[in-house]
RNA sequence: GGACGGCUAGCUCAAUCGGCAGAGUGUCGCAUUCACAUUGCGAAGGUUAUUGGUUCAAGUCCAAUGCCGUCCACCA
């Protein structure tokens, strides 16, 4: 047989991919039936992280799908009950906000232009195709997925969880309407939740002045257009200045505006900073409206959702903020109320999605609430029991204090628990087209109106009813992603381990979700919040948490920058294995990842380095049947030499083994690298090759049996991580007859 | 303001329980009929950011400092 002197993996990735689907191994359930696992095995099941549907695959997604494939390869070779579901995102506000620029740049139209059956076929055809291209980007990636059991966040069985979910908690009491203040983004017109706004430093102005010359106390703003809305004036209790006036309301005409302001104590105002009172804006400020609560002080409009003046009779009515603001303080100086002026840092927060500057406004939207008490529906977990009262923080907070979800690295579980204990209600509903629209149904007509009594899940069959017009956070349908996917609400948990047919009864809670640490709150979070609540259950036990992929100068990929790495070109270009290997090598679980095309070169000098190694090996194997035969089934005594080459490869075999167990990817990674070519090749192939050409017979031949051994042992282990190139291999190495794909070889024994 | 991470060879990073500081890449030298030039062999390259402490032993543990970075909070 001719064997090349270069492998290459353009001509061998597609063929392999095709070969290992027809074989039907990435589906347990043929695994089970073809015998290379069975129904009493524990199982090993991964949800991949569903990709947006918004473009392509980044090189942060081949980080997470090469994690994910590795450990599932490892565990299905070890021949445990092995699931990774694929599945996309529809990432309601970024693939809806991407759509929309789009159709604005080609056709200078807006989503209203279209209306909304258009606008949604306009989004839906780009979100499929999206789904098309990283489908096949999954497949280059050599993720081995089971495809028919795909998922999309917005599809059929999706949306039936989420209507269930939003039932079941709305009868727990755990979602409610109501107004509130919330995060609005007048360019992407919706309110968008906490986690969605990114505060950036810039500099801005802080002016101290009075809202009229009788008025008592000077107040200090950066935003004086915001003081049109200011009902109350909040000082420090213990603050002997201001004391006189407490409890007291003033009318003032601030910029022409008549204003009521009671003066009122609160702990929370700071005496020394500014004038050491606050012009309490409940309307406009998240700080304020929980002062106004406190004190009961009136909320005032007057700012609108386009950010423009909403009050009627005030002459800066309908001008943007912006502008309101310079007319404002010119008016503020003119009449001599203006103290003082001076340049302080600050942060202004924007969408993370559409980057319009965060505007909060009293509105009425969908809340989670992560407060309140409500009575524990299932029996199924430790720390809590059935008929117990307990909020959802606790639930979360819990899940991982008592070690049922186990985050790597450990430091994250800090980070966690502080985000929840400052986590706030979390508002669900979005004023977007794109996504679950809200299964709440009110008599028609009446959607808008705060007290009304409405329907909440299937539409009912009497009566004129209409649907709640918004749509749901994205992160509403992801939190249910583990379950979502696994048939759940059609299946139920019961008793069983094993339930032919029972996704969920076979395979949650899942092993291990895997993904950024960039979505710890996002997603982690909401997961563990939803699942606990839903099922009693946890989603995952173990949350792995890789890093962000760097450039080679430590500057995160962005398309500004020009320094984006395209996976699938580098995989084009290298080999998918060498991508692959080098994204694992040096990744450490938290750590961010630095990747640099020469890293990329050297992996691929790595799958070069295997490929003629196992060439030598191939060629040189005995030419007589019989002794070839021999050396298959292993049946060539090893002399002293070999027999020590023999065991410093099982204990090379147990540190990675172990390795992977322990989820040390980078350092099983390195050491497959540094015994294939440093230990094997530089030494052993060197040692051997002496009694190859001169030896005696039987030392000829324990030689071809301990290379034998070495190499068809190492293609094992390093499958998991370059499948592609020692499946290759595998399928030129002579064999027994009943051996067929590397990919469902049974992992060496430790 | 709070929390977290990083600082190890020119560069990118490893070092699992506290036990000989190690890879890749780059640099320099040598080698080409015999698996591999996408290579092999060899060399140079280190006060592990700084200061102090614990220990038989510290890159690793403790305390402090400096620089770089990230997340959270949001002082009006």
């Amino acid at each position: 047989m001719e064997i090349p002197k270069n492998y290459n993996p353009q001509e061998a990735e597609k063929e392999i991919y095709e070969k290992w689907s027809k074989s039907g191994f990435f589906n347990p359930d043929v695994c089970i039936e073809k015998k290379k696992t069975s129904p009493d095995a524990p199982h090993f099941s991964i949800i991949l992280p569903p990709p947006n549907v918004t473009g392509v695959l980044h090189i942060g997604h081949a980080v997470g799908t090469t994690t994910e494939d590795i450990l599932v390869r490892f565990y299905r070779m070890k021949r445990y009950r092995t699931l990774w579901v694929p599945g996309t995102d529809h990432a309601a506000i970024a693939t809806q906000s991407k759509v929309e620029s789009i159709i604005q740049k080609q056709e200078k139209k807006n989503r209203h232009d279209l209306g909304r059956e258009e606008f949604l076929k306009r989004v839906n055809s780009f979100a499929q195709e999206s789904h098309d291209t990283i489908v096949s980007q999954i497949k280059k990636m050599g993720a081995s997925v089971d495809w028919g059991r795909e998922a999309y966040t917005l599809d059929k069985k999706r949306n039936n969880a989420v209507v269930t979910a939003f039932k079941t908690l709305h009868d727990l009491g755990l979602i409610y309407r109501g107004i509130r203040i919330i995060n609005w983004d007048p360019k992407g017109q919706t309110s968008v939740s906490d986690d969605e706004v990114k505060h950036e430093e810039s500099e801005g102005t802080l002016y101290t002045f009075y809202y009229e010359k009788d008025f008592p106390i000077p107040i200090a703003t950066t935003r004086p257009e915001t003081k049109l809305g200011d009902t109350g004036v909040a000082v420090n209790p213990k603050d002997k200045r201001y004391k006189k006036y407490v409890g007291k309301t003033f009318r003032v005409n601030f910029a022409g505006e008549e204003l009521k302001i009671k003066v009122v104590a609160d702990k929370e105002v700071d005496p020394s900073f500014g004038t050491g009172a606050v012009g309490v804006t409940p309307a406009h400020s998240f700080v304020d409206w929980e002062i106004a609560n406190r004190h009961d002080l009136e909320v005032k409009q007057v700012i609108n959702e386009y950010a423009k003046i909403s009050l009627p009779k005030s002459e800066f009515f309908g001008l943007k903020t912006t502008k309101a603001r310079e007319l404002i303080l010119e008016k503020i100086k003119k009449n001599g109320l203006l103290l003082k002026e001076e340049k302080i840092k600050q942060n202004i927060a924007r969408a993370e999605r559409t980057g319009g500057l965060i505007e909060p406004l009293p509105k009425l939207q969908w809340f989670v609430a992560v407060n309140k008490d409500f009575t524990f529906p299932h029996s199924s977990l430790s720390f809590v029991k059935k008929g117990e009262k307990t909020t959802l923080k606790k639930l979360m907070k819990l899940a991982v204090k008592k070690k049922h979800v186990s985050i790597l690295p450990q430091r994250f579980e800090k980070t966690y628990f502080h985000w929840i204990d400052n986590l706030r209600d979390w508002c669900i509903s979005r004023q977007i087209w794109f996504g679950h629209r809200i299964p709440v149904y009110y008599p028609k007509d009446n959607s808008k109106k705060e007290n009304i009594s409405f329907f909440v899940g299937e539409k009912p069959l009497e009566g004129e009813w209409e649907q709640d017009p918004d749509t749901l956070d994205t992160w509403f349908s992801s939190a249910l992603w583990t379950f979502s996917t696994l048939g759940w609400p059609e299946k139920k948990k019961n008793e069983k381990k094993y339930e032919e047919g029972n996704d969920l009864v076979n395979y949650h809670p899942t092993t291990v979700l895997e993904t950024g640490y960039d979505i710890l709150f996002f997603w982690v979070a909401r997961m563990i919040l939803m699942t606990t609540v839903l099922l009693g259950e946890v989603p995952f036990s173990y949350t792995y948490l890789h890093g962000i992929v760097r450039d080679k100068a430590g500057r995160k990929m962005s398309k500004s920058l020009g320094n984006v790495m395209d996976p699938i070109g580098i995989a084009e270009k290298y080999g998918t294995d060498a991508l692959r290997m080098s994204l694992i090598i040096g990744a450490s679980p938290g750590n961010d990842i630095k990747i640099s095309e020469e890293k990329i070169k050297a992996q691929k000098h790595f799958a070069n380095k295997i490929w003629n190694a196992s060439r030598f090996i191939l060629l040189s194997l005995p030419e007589k049947e019989k002794d070839l035969q021999k050396i298959i089934q292993k049946k060539i005594p090893l002399n002293k030499k070999d027999t020590t080459r023999a065991k410093k490869l099982s204990k090379h075999i147990k540190e990675v083994t172990n390795d992977i167990e322990n989820f040390r990817l980078y350092l099983a990674g390195e050491k497959l690298y540094h015994y294939f070519w440093h230990t094997f090749a530089d030494i052993m192939i060197e040692e051997s090759k002496e009694s190859i050409y001169q030896g005696k017979e039987e030392d000829r031949l324990s030689a071809s049996q301990n290379l034998y051994l070495q190499l068809t042992e190492q293609l094992k282990l390093l499958h998991p991580f370059m499948p592609f190139l020692t499946e290759k291999i595998w399928s030129l190495i002579p064999k027994t007859a009943e051996k067929d794909l590397l990919l469902i070889e049974k992992w060496p024994e430790t």
